[in-house]
DNA sequence: CCTGGGATTTTCT
DNA sequence: GAAAATCCCAGGA
């Protein structure tokens, strides 16, 4: 088990995109109950001020929005599709709308919880008894990871920078090289005009747990 | 391998 | 009333 250290609070004030390549190889962490969930993350996405059409934030300031308008380190999580929810990290300075989606990690420990918190929210008419969710497909997709970490809604504002519930981590002796980066389109937004081509997606490198190549 | 549709409910027009 | 920063499954090639 290495030694998994709290983010320091200087993290969370580098710009938008240099913080969602920083991300990669860094540590999500999540008490439930008696267990710690760790995740690598993989995969993130830059969503970056109040023209990025990709933004909830283009159109304004609204209930939902009102969280990426706060200061880095809290949490933005919403509600996608009426059954899912989406992981995001706030980022730059109060009243600039920026936040980074958490689209993949690798599960580290606890997989076997996250496999029960998976399953519990899944709803089968025929019941599988012996249905195992493979561990490549329980943290590829920001929604999957949401139900794998239980995320949601409740967990909307939290501060990351001093939470024992939810917070990021890292460990010193490792490092993802730049050339271990790639960057490419963000998924899943053909609305967003000329601002659908930007490579504010970044991943590493052959990673099985990458959601999309 | 790929494509398409259904689930489900909040949010904003 | 439509769309949504998704996922899962079925069906065809």
């Amino acid at each position: 088990m290495p030694a998994y250290r709290r983010l320091n609070p200087k993290f969370y004030q580098q710009n938008t995109f240099e913080f969602a390549r920083d991300l990669l190889g860094k540590y999500l962490m999540r008490k439930q109950g008696k267990y710690t969930l760790i995740g690598k993350i993989v995969e993130t996405e830059a969503y970056f001020g109040p023209n990025d059409l990709a933004s909830h934030a283009s159109r304004g300031k609204t209930a939902r929005t009102q969280m990426m308008f706060e200061h880095a380190g809290l949490a933005y999580i919403y509600l996608i599709y009426g059954m899912y929810y989406c992981f995001n990290i706030v980022t730059e300075a109060k009243d600039f709308p920026a936040a980074i989606l958490i689209r993949a990690v690798e599960p580290i420990s606890g997989i076997s919880q996250m496999q029960k918190n998976r399953h519990l929210n899944k709803k089968l008419i025929v019941p599988m008894p012996n249905a195992q969710c493979p561990i490549p497909n329980l943290t590829n997709g920001p929604a999957k990871l949401c139900q794998a970490f239980k995320i949601d809604k409740k967990l909307n504002g939290h501060n990351l920078i001093t939470s024992k519930l939810l917070y990021l981590a890292e460990n010193p002796k490792e490092k993802i090289k730049p050339s271990q980066i790639q960057s490419a389109k963000r998924v899943n937004i053909d609305y967003a005009g000329h601002y659908k081509h930007k490579l504010w997606r970044y991943y590493i490198k052959n990673n099985t747990f990458v959601s999309m190549k």
